[in-house]
DNA sequence: GTGAAAGCGCTAACAG
DNA sequence: CTGTTAGCGCTTTCAC
């Protein structure tokens, strides 16, 4: 049996090699490379033997391997500031799938309490150790690290960020037009006297969602009521105290349109301890749809922010990036994702009936 | 310059690599190698000196490169099913730390909604791809997944698993002890009419964290009361339900024990609805100190259990595992973790008085 | 203590 | 379409 494979002197485990599946399909190990990556090349007959050797060897590649072949050592930063927990689940989950997936190293830190300083000692840190970094707010909005990542010519995106800058790329929904639709929707239910509760002012999301929120006002003929409209800041308790002055109002409002979900899940707290019904006293929605909106009681309407495969696409378009010869001219990619309207039980017409 | 280290072909980035800065410290690559990792035994001048090398060129070890030489192609997978979205973000958290630290590649599974035999395939597909699972609960109980693993040999680790089985290494706190010293905690506080909301039924966790609580009672004098002992599963909506019996009794409790964070999370939103003060009229107390505890209004008082460390820990117990050579005998571990009362602003004396 | 040689398992590049 | 060659960057083993 000349046939034998290259043998493993130093192997530790067990693991199936691209040795092993290539002897008994009877192809080059490079085949069975071509077959297991999907690249397109290689005739059906021969790819169907490959498989089925992978399949009954029970091959898997290994990633280390691979990676270290293709020289896409890509090591990718995900650093995030105080994000709900709901909203770093799926931050954490979307890219590690997208990592798994690609094989890229990623990084997680914590970043939260650092003043501009620190961040930038951080990011000039960080550029030398990474290939590229997500960015997700309100860090895509910090000019100190762009400007310290820029610099190391380190990819970023920025994900959710609410807008497309021109200097980096990002993953987004369309903020504006998503907020629009949920107010329109609680404008079709009837309300009239619709209060907003904004989002932290060091974010262009919020900028975009309230406008949003104005746009779908006007076209409805809804003068605006500056009283309506309170201050947030993304966290469940800037959302209580942002209720608490709303439903003190002499004419509160029959609905509430929350910038996030967490502030949403709030309202309903407060609501409760006014007394309140939701939603046949009082109607709120919310916004991304994380696990905050299915927690409360009763579950909220609100827009669905497909964060978890944003990060995902993140990944994506860092490695993308990354892997392009420095000849080439850089690119900035705007991704624009679809968002989608949820529809629950914290809405119903206003005048305290419930919805049919 | 006949030092010219090894001219690289094929690499695509411009990562620092061992060579350059066995270069630069003038010694072999093999010795950079040995510092980097902390071996014992390098002349502490000459470590210093590469030490130094490291330094000024930045260097990072590729974890690609290292994992396969050391042939330490671990995988890990993290399987779960439901939980929290606080409970969740710990627990990768913890995991991605302890993997990037160790250059484990880890592996997320949602196992959300499997019936048996679908768990039992998945866990036979889970067995040839992996050296490694983590299993948090209700998984670690699941008989049919420790079956199929443990058939397959491949070493597990259940994390937060309430109890050592023998059967699996384990990584948890000593939950009975920690919910009594927190219904303690209320005893102290004058509490005698002291409620009690249990966890999911399927997991070990509820049984010790529900013997915890009768005990503290036990040991102050004061005489059980099935009606203060409500069924929850966990989830903040069964914590809702759970909460709304126990306010509606002839005589409520002046006290809430919940065995996780998200049901004591839901306490007080009930108690707000019922238009009582939280804690003045009511205390509530946790356990876990996830962010759910902190999200609310008032902050809870619970019990810390460090999940994300113990996922750190866990990834440890099973690379030890995992690298010993298959002639050792097997080896069970169970590691207890150290809790700590954190006490917050939930607790009051009964009897409408704010705390001192 | 330190170094030289020999791969780990995989894939880019280039033939055929 | 498929195979051959030559490493990716690091660590093991075994000399010295």
């Amino acid at each position: 049996m000349k046939k034998a494979a290259r043998k493993s002197v130093r192997r530790k485990g067990m693991a199936v090699t691209i040795d092993e599946v290539a002897a008994r399909a009877k192809v080059s190990p490079m085949t069975v490379s071509r077959v297991v990556n999907g690249h397109s090349k290689v005739r059906d007959a021969t790819r169907e033997r490959v498989m089925r050797a992978v399949q009954e060897l029970g091959y898997v590649p290994n990633r280390a391997a691979s990676s270290l072949a293709a020289a896409q050592d890509a090591r990718i930063a995900l650093i995030y500031t105080n994000p709900s927990a709901a909203y770093l689940r799926e931050l954490l989950l979307g890219a590690l799938h997208g990592a798994a997936r690609t094989a890229a190293q990623l990084v997680i830190a914590d970043w939260e309490g650092f003043d501009a300083t620190a961040e930038r000692k951080a990011a000039r840190e960080l550029a030398k150790s990474v290939g590229g970094v997500i960015l997700p707010p309100p860090l895509c909005e910090s000019k100190v690290v762009i400007e310290e990542l820029t610099r190391a010519s380190v990819p970023m995106v920025a994900i959710a960020s609410g807008h497309f800058s021109h200097d980096i790329s990002s993953v987004r929904i369309d903020d504006f037009l998503a907020s629009k639709e949920i107010v329109e929707h609680l404008v079709k239910a009837g309300h009239t006297r619709i209060a907003c509760i904004k989002g932290h002012p060091n974010q262009a999301a919020s900028t975009r969602r309230f406008e949003g929120y104005q746009a779908a006002l006007k076209e409805a003929g809804i003068a605006a009521d500056a009283s309506l409209v309170q201050q947030g800041y993304f966290t469940y308790r800037s959302g209580l105290d942002a209720v608490e002055k709303l439903l003190s109002l002499r004419k509160p409002p029959t609905a509430i349109f929350a910038s996030n979900d967490d502030m949403a899940a709030a309202a309903v707290s407060v609501a409760h301890r006014h007394g309140l019904r939701v939603p046949q006293d009082l109607s709120i929605v919310g916004f991304d749809d994380t696990s905050a909106a299915t927690t409360v009681w009763p579950e909220l309407t609100t827009v669905r922010q497909p964060i978890a495969s944003m990060a995902d696409s993140a990944i994506d378009i860092l490695l993308r990036t990354i892997r392009r010869k420095p000849s080439d001219t850089r690119v900035v990619v705007d991704h624009v994702a679809a968002h989608q309207l949820v529809l629950r039980d914290s809405v119903a017409p206003p005048g305290g009936k419930a919805r049919g």
